[in-house]
DNA sequence: TTGCGTGCAAAGGTTTTGCATGGCA
DNA sequence: TGCCATGCAAAACCTTTGCACGCAA
């Protein structure tokens, strides 16, 4: 079809390397722009913009525009680990965002798909709730503050 | 602990009724200003999120964050629907909104809940994926225009 | 040399805030 | 009457676009 003829430069080098650096972990937009300020590295906000936009499109980082706190946030994706059936858990609480390897997600996805005719797509999906920790910080908070 | 001590004024009834009249379906709030605007009723943009965030707050509308299309979603919560184990699943590509009642959700929770110690606010969360319709439409493109 | 990549500035859109006024209780 | 609700304008916010220049191939 189209050839993106990506050239290599000193910008979408750096910005890779960071993103790959995080491991598995989410940044927004404008966390990265504040790491090279920081970095003393002259990148401009819209190249990461657009850098952005490009790894999404080719499926090396994961965008989520979920939060609702500013802006999406973008994830690189481990080549090796997207085989694994792998769903996030976001805490609403602490925004913590866990991660989901786990097999009785693959019989959901294959559930959802037989029996509703919907392809779930894990890569995009979190669920919302409440992480151990702010949950027993939450149950301590009933007892001492009932209404 | 805090009293809301909401007013009822015009305005806050006829979010509520139009959001109430849409049943389960999404709007953004530019939708609503919209449909207000067409029906020659003056309520302020302001107005309207601030009635949106109230009713969030208050577990009568649910926000979705997730569209990456313009904006969030709200959906009115039916109070009798709310019992139930109730997930949604959203298309990538058509926006639609399915909803999903089923006992697989209701395992899916518990065991995430047993196993992984984290509690699922299905109000909260939203699948993402393919719906039927235009996983379909997508599969006779793959046929006819193969890479 | 060619054409994509870059980055500044500015525009685009959604959401929030300041402040004076209006209306419910 | 007191206080919240309202709405205009303006700001804040994230993201995209226009355009001239730079740089990889």
């Amino acid at each position: 079809m189209n050839r993106p003829a990506n050239y290599n430069t000193k910008q979408s080098e750096a910005i890779l390397d960071y993103i790959v650096s995080l491991d598995s972990a989410h940044v927004t937009a404008a966390q990265i722009v504040e790491h090279f300020a920081r970095e003393r590295v002259a990148i401009g906000r819209t190249t990461i913009y657009r850098h952005l936009d490009k790894l999404t499109a080719k499926g090396k980082v994961r965008k989520y525009t979920s939060d609702g706190a500013s802006g999406a946030c973008y994830q690189y994706m481990d080549g090796a680990k997207e085989c694994h059936v792998h769903l996030h858990l976001k805490c609403e609480d602490c925004g913590e965002l866990l991660h989901l390897d786990c097999q009785a997600l693959g019989h959901l996805e294959q559930h959802v798909l037989d029996e509703h005719s919907f392809q779930v797509n894990t890569a995009k999906t979190v669920l919302y709730g409440k992480c151990n920790h702010c949950l027993n910080k939450l149950k301590r908070m009933e007892v001492t503050n009932s209404p």
